[in-house]
DNA sequence: CATAGGCATACCGAAATCGTATGGGTTGAC
DNA sequence: GTCAACCCATACGATTTCGGTATGCCTATG
């Protein structure tokens, strides 16, 4: 059964007659009466009562009318929703972002990206370093809000922004009094680190700056996120170099202090699937962009 | 845009692969590809991910898949509620009736009616002698049941029982202690009559039998109802002689006694439009020919 | 490098659709 | 009573669309 059909025969049961329904259709009258009588054939029953003075529905006609007119509706909207998801007018973006960029960046992202793209559902999921590239392959997340920024082939990075690395200690550590510690300092104190480089790509680059200042630091505990790592910096457990926006989800009593002779910082960057074509990324971009610039 | 293509994108959407929908759909899969590129064309965006191992709903195909599975449900649903109708396992029946008949013929016509053609809404409408016909002839009623037949040469008629006609008077009248009235006793006395001839054929019934017997009885008042009749011989202001039904729906203090030498009666029809080809209505026809006989 | 799986393209025959011309029936006016 | 007007139905030829077969391209796999 065809769409064209039922669409011809709302337009004969609205106007009551084929010839006017013909006009409005804009076609020739004996094709569309063709047409009903073929709908008529399909349905097996009289659609229409033929009186001299127009077409009339019967009551099984009156049956199908409610019926067409939603589902003409509902494929019209159909076509009409699948635009405006293609134009980015509608539909649902799902954002993963690293959890350290939370306090520094969703306060200011959620409402710009309101303004910008009002109409589309925004889904916020906080990943972890491991899962990050997995949820953007399978396209359970739309783009991802990472620190640093995820390396695959199938996945297209925008850096937006970057952070130093700075020391977080407890505020009764010696070298709290300093307004920046010199990179020596650190020497053979222990280290309280994130996952291994191959699962989390943030120690490696921390890992380069020791090494490159030939500090050793052992590692006291592996921990898997940010903040796990401030609560046994807090608890006295070690040192930990994090980002500089990790200060802002920092509990009471840790410091972050810069380090003295050491500018390293990691990226901020925003990854997706090349072969995403939603439109809703770049315009998701250009939000983080804009906010990420003002931390 | 066509039903047939969202049909064929609903069967790539689930089977995810253009072979295996065509398969399904008993078709060559070249064909299918081209109808699903013609509503992308359509669209205006692409609505799958063509991977190498089958076809993948894009965000907008997503979009378009909720409605349009949703819209090809409710074609379908349509024609089959038509078919329904049509055969008269779903739809309305509009019975209109004559107030009289409605406590002898109600209680029994409408369980008889829910066994008979469940799933048909029922509407029992009061009719009064003068708009039956009218109801009738625009459709706002489907079947009537008449006390007597209506006669227009739209209308089909079904006889299918007879009252007999009865005197009504007040219980303290003297006629009251007898079993049966003889006619000759109804000579000069007042009536209480139902509306003219020509607005209620019951009235000529009533007028011929007088006529035949010889017996002029003056009109004491007309009354549109047999209800308003009875109310009217229990006040003293008459007699009336009605079908034998209404003694179900007379006020305490009404008797009813046959009429001795009279075996007069008025006839219970079922009309109905002579193009009104609703399937419902034979079955009416027969609960109503079954509860009728056993009065 | 060869094979297999999957979608896209090209071309042809078949089917459905549309438009024009025309018929049949009823309504209403002169 | 006749005739014109109106409306739907049917017939037929022309065009468009659709479906099938053959084939090509790409990628993943062994």
């Amino acid at each position: 059964m065809d769409l064209h059909r039922l669409r011809y025969f709302v337009a004969v049961a609205e106007a009551r007659s084929v010839g006017k329904a013909a006009e409005r259709l804009r076609m020739a009258q004996p094709p569309l009466s063709v047409q009903i009588r073929k709908l008529e054939a399909e349905v097996g029953a009289p659609l229409f009562h033929r009186g001299t003075r127009g077409m009339d529905l019967t009551e099984a006609g009156q049956a199908l009318l409610a019926r067409a007119g939603e589902a003409l509706a509902l494929a019209a909207d159909g076509i009409e929703a699948a635009r405006a998801v293609a134009a980015g007018r509608r539909g649902r973006i799902s954002v993963g972002y690293m959890f350290v960029l939370a306090n520094a960046v969703l306060p200011r992202l959620i409402p710009e990206l309101r303004r910008s793209i009002p109409g589309v559902d925004l889904d916020f999921v906080d990943l972890s370093a491991s899962t990050r590239e997995a949820r953007l392959l399978d396209r359970s997340v739309t783009v991802a809000l990472c620190m640093p920024a995820i390396h695959h082939p199938e996945i297209q990075v925008a850096r937006i922004g970057a952070q130093r690395f700075m020391l977080a200690m407890p505020n009764r550590s010696p070298l709290a009094r300093l307004g920046a510690v010199p990179m020596a300092r650190l020497q053979g104190r222990p280290l309280v680190a994130l996952p291994p480089p191959e699962r989390d790509p943030a120690s490696s680059a921390v890992a380069a700056l020791l090494r490159r200042h030939q500090i050793v630091m052992p590692i006291a505990s592996r921990v898997e996120t940010v903040h796990s790592a401030m609560s046994l910096v807090l608890a006295g457990e070690g040192l930990a170099i994090l980002p500089a926006c990790a200060k802002l989800g920092a509990p009471r009593g840790i410091v972050f202090r810069p380090l003295l002779d050491a500018a390293d910082s990691i990226d901020i960057a925003v990854c997706w699937r090349r072969d995403s074509q939603s439109p809703l990324i770049p315009k998701f971009l250009k939000c983080a962009e804009k906010v990420v610039a003002r931390l």
